[in-house]
DNA sequence: CTATCCACCTGGCGGC
DNA sequence: TGCCGCCAGGTGGATA
């Protein structure tokens, strides 16, 4: 049985419906958060909040005070993304800007609301008797409110860089971005402020795909490889974004479970495994910066 | 200004 | 089986 969200939620059919995904190897990078939001949109937008309940004083950062009591009552009007925070917009100008951190989640609840878990922090409940619960086990998301007007200039966003799904981002912006960069590619492009939504998981994948090693310096990669990255970066992201989509259309399950995204990485996690494009190196796992980058020592150079 | 390092947090896993 | 300690990740702020 394949049904879209809207529909399972409007025939109350979903009792419990995960957008995101607890799974280990699918940190929400750009891909997951775009999948969320547009799970979230077809049961929060046009909908009014009939209550928020937030259950602490804060997750990576404190919510703002009176954070329930200003969209109580208040209408969604739409749900945007900006790299990886999710902009829910609210009728009169206030903006929700919600991150999902590491291990943050939503669930569409439609019926039969189970009582809140232990890292159930919060509660969106609509006028179409609705519940959209965040989960976040390790905190590292957060909620935050700001105004259109604010938006573009505030400490979250303001520095952030072109997001690379986006019409006006090509390999001249990323050119651009890497010019005097003394630093790795693999970190340069892990910096939300070179490139907006990319994460140790798809940087990873996206080097390998153009066959550029993690250890050149950012600065030194030619405007043919730049041109090369910046088309593998796409690849990566919406073949990434494709198999969330699919989850959201096609894998619907009777239970209201959603179906898992496929974890189809080529280096991520390969750790010390035979690379599948050469079939002879085995798959490196070093640390830049303190996180864990996979390479093929053969195929990227 | 740029680069590096650390704190934040908890579930999961390896080792004993 | 149980417990301990380490590790993973994104981000901002402190430090060099």
């Amino acid at each position: 049985m394949d049904r879209t969200i809207a529909e399972l939620v409007r025939l109350r059919y979903v009792n419990l419906y995960c957008i995101n995904i607890k799974c280990k190897r699918n940190m929400p990078e750009l891909p997951e958060v775009e999948t969320v939001r547009r799970g979230l949109q077809p049961v929060l937008e046009g909908q009014k909040l009939t209550s928020v309940v937030v259950r602490r004083s804060g997750l990576r950062i404190p919510f703002p005070k009176d954070f329930a009591k200003k969209l109580t009552g208040k209408t969604i009007s739409h749900l945007t993304r900006r790299a990886k925070y999710i902009l829910m917009h609210i009728e009169g100008g206030d903006v929700v800007i919600i991150h999902l951190g590491m291990s943050g989640h939503m669930t569409i609840l439609a019926k039969n609301i189970p009582k809140p878990g232990k890292h159930d922090h919060v509660d969106f409940c609509t006028s179409n008797a609705v519940t959209v619960r965040f989960n976040d086990p390790r905190r590292f998301g957060l909620m935050t409110l700001t105004t259109e007007k604010g938006l573009e200039t505030h400490k979250l966003l303001k520095n952030i860089g072109p997001d690379p799904l986006a019409n006006n981002f090509n390999h001249i912006t990323l050119a651009d971005a890497l010019v005097g960069r003394k630093v790795s590619i693999k970190v340069a492009l892990l910096d939300q402020k070179t490139i907006a939504g990319l994460g140790n998981i798809y940087v990873s994948e996206s080097l390998f795909r153009s066959g550029i090693s993690p250890l050149r310096l950012a600065h030194s990669i030619s405007g043919v490889e730049v041109e090369e990255l910046t088309k593998c970066i796409r690849e990566v992201l919406i073949e990434a974004l494709d198999a969330g989509g699919s989850s959201l259309n096609d894998h619907v399950k009777p239970d209201g479970k959603l179906g898992y995204f496929q974890n189809n990485f080529k280096v991520y996690s390969k750790g010390d495994e035979t690379c599948n494009r050469c079939l002879r190196a085995r798959i490196k796992k070093i640390k830049q910066s303190g996180r864990s980058t996979f390479y093929c020592p053969i195929c990227q150079s």
